[in-house]
DNA sequence: CGAAAGGTTGAGTTCCGTCAAGTGTGGTGG
DNA sequence: CCACCACACTTGACGGAACTCAACCTTTCG
């Protein structure tokens, strides 16, 4: 158990930009009375499919995957989550789905049932988390959308572009040298697709001079139109 | 455009289900002067991509679906609508996806601006829709999920089921008998497969014992456990 | 240094997409 | 009532893209 100490929201990284920026100082004082922080190295879980769902947490630092997995251990990764990102079901008794460190990550943890209830008394949260929901949705149905294409070249070049445009933090603009976040399994995970297709796309992306690689997880951009042409 | 009368709540097939059901009576005729009724045929469109984002709505009976489209023409659907379902993209100056009926259906649409300052103002319609929102992004996990599966059989078996949970009313059992909602080419649209693959996995399913056809959309399933075990 | 994990590459095979032809079926109009 | 058409669906043959299996390389870490 490596959960600690209590909340330092006055240093907290994402407290400008987290669901809890909604509140005032008095009503974070009282959710930081029922939440913990805790650390996950990498490769820990959180919650695991099957679960009682008894916490919710928003993340402060590092990277969270969603997942499940196949009966026969393919795992398949349904979402990612950045800082200031909010994980749990809400809502459900049961957990549905893995959640596990990407790297090692920083959390804020809450009772799923107590944050609840701060929620339904506190309508500027409900609209925070409402806002950070349709985000969420967004974002899975453009991870669908990038799943569901039909050659393996255009998912991969898909994830590159969405990796690029994760890296440069103004979000309309789009990195073009960066580290790939996950490990070629991963993003088989994501795409629905196995280690070794990864890793041939990416060998013929470079040798076609859409990339440049450095190393198994740098990448430089080095032809953007014919990326997004290729992803399309 | 098939708009028309005042929003007649009282009769209301989805009045105690829909977001809207979390307000009180003077709260909803307030909404209800907003919002106006719309008839959308088979095949025609509620947003389509690229249009501003001026609508939000709630659908009141009928079907949706929310889709996107390479640029080849291939449809991908991202979700299915069902009624007292949300759909619009709030918070967001752009529309990112179709909305398009797959059978007649009668809509509750407001102006997306106003139905945002709305929810501000009423916690428990956000709190509704935080609900909803939570559920939408467990059915798009779920349904990356299906979509993710390696096999083409996998996919298809675990689609029949999920319609066959749709289709009984109960959430936890599942129909037996039962019709597709879909064409072949929309569930091909769902799982990233083909037409000709949809049917050709179907009667495989068929001559294997798994289900039993009647006409185009006709289903029975004779063998739940083979199915879910070949959906797994 | 050795082991483990991540990554690359090659050869063979299988599954699904493509193209093409053919079979209902419901609707419209002569 | 039938002829015709549009649309959804089925079926077959074929080729290619991605998976599987296997070997090997590279980096990291104890």
């Amino acid at each position: 158990m490596n959960s600690n100490s209590n909340l330092a929201c006055d240093t907290c990284p994402v407290r400008e930009s987290a669901a809890c920026a909604s509140l005032n100082d008095e009503e974070r004082i009282k959710l930081s009375k029922i939440g913990r922080h805790k650390i996950l190295k990498k490769g820990e879980t959180l919650t695991a499919a099957g679960d009682e769902n008894t916490v919710c947490a928003t993340l402060v630092s590092g990277a969270l995957k969603i997942t499940s997995n196949d009966r026969d251990g393919t795992e398949r990764i349904l979402s990612l989550v950045h800082p200031a990102g909010f994980v749990g079901e809400l809502f459900s008794p049961a957990v549905h789905h893995d959640v596990v460190a990407l790297t090692e990550s920083k959390l804020c943890v809450f009772s799923r049932p107590q944050y609840e209830e701060i929620i339904e008394g506190h309508p500027a949260l409900a609209l925070a988390l409402l806002r950070r929901s349709a985000d969420d949705l967004f974002d899975a149905r453009s991870m669908m959308d990038l799943a569901g294409k039909r050659s393996a070249d255009a998912r991969v070049a898909g994830l590159i572009q969405a990796f690029a445009r994760a890296a440069s933090h103004s979000p309309c603009h789009s990195a073009d040298t960066f580290d790939l976040p996950l490990t070629r399994g991963e993003m088989a995970g994501m795409l629905g697709l196995t280690i070794e297709t990864i890793s041939r796309k990416l060998g013929l992306l470079e040798s076609d001079g859409l990339i440049k690689r450095q190393g198994a997880r740098g990448i430089r951009i080095s032809d953007h139109a014919r990326l997004a042409e290729l992803s399309d």
